[in-house]
DNA sequence: CGCGAACTACGACGCGCGTCATAACCGGGA
DNA sequence: TCCCGGTTATGACGCGCGTCGTAGTTCGCG
């Protein structure tokens, strides 16, 4: 029988970048084949190369494969929950865990439209009313 | 101009997930020596392993090396430097550009103080500000 | 001046990921 | 039925990074 004496299998792995790379492939055309999965890459990348890729992304846990004939390959996992795990690291690691300074680099350099920046507002609405109603959930840090 | 042998001091390379770890002490110490950078880790790690990594840091131009006898090391690039280039990397990647659903992840689930709203808001005002005296694709209504 | 402790240089090993080649397989026409 | 092209299964190689061990070098004390 599988074996499943792993730790959690609602956290996405960490990804390296060329993994992420064959996500997208995925999240863009949706279940495929070897062959389509391949032709939905941004850059040539051999036939074979990409069924290893895919097919350690499904040890992962990270995408699925259906048992029919031409297997369709697909993703388990959406990119909300690789941005956030990434995001999580990002903070720890290099901004102490304060969010501003990373808003500040996404926000700063890069262009929005209107419409963005309303919706960005909109979100820091959101935010500001949940901090008064605060429940306490997650665990106290270090 | 004296052109360093150094490829890009704008750019700092891809850095894996325990190099960051290295610089975090060395942000946390500054310049440091291998025993004072080995200590400032979270987590014990054997000394010489902290000196193969803290090397190839600096071959990577990240952290330098001072010719002093108990040479110290520090840190190269700053905590922004790193969070920048793993975002573009975020943003292109997971998020197809777009800043908004980055952001989301950042102010959900996780609880801001009035102050950091604060000063959210003024970085949005200040986006929007540029957007509008950008000049090349200005969009003056809305 | 001689020694031990700290510092440094160097090399080794394992594992994960990117890359692919080759072999076995299988299902649908001619 | 037999062969062909697409599909699948393995196996291999190289490089980067995490992890150290070992062996020289150097400094500061007695």
């Amino acid at each position: 029988m599988v074996k499943k004496p792993s730790k959690n299998n609602k956290k996405t792995p960490r990804l390296a970048a060329g993994e992420i790379e064959m996500l997208q492939a995925l999240w863009r055309t949706g279940p495929a084949t070897l062959s389509e999965a391949q032709q939905a890459l941004d850059r040539p990348i051999g036939y074979t190369t990409v069924q290893t890729r895919l097919n350690r992304l499904v040890d992962k846990g990270v995408v699925t494969r259906s048992r029919q004939r031409p297997a369709r390959y697909e993703a388990a996992v959406r990119p909300d929950d690789v941005s956030a795990g990434h995001l999580d690291l990002l903070l720890e690691r290099v901004s102490g865990g304060s969010v501003v300074p990373l808003v500040a680099h996404l926000v700063r350099d890069r262009k929005l439209s209107p419409k963005e920046i309303q919706q960005l507002r909109a979100l820091i609405n959101e935010a500001e009313h949940d901090s008064q109603s605060t429940g306490s959930k997650g665990r106290a840090s270090r």
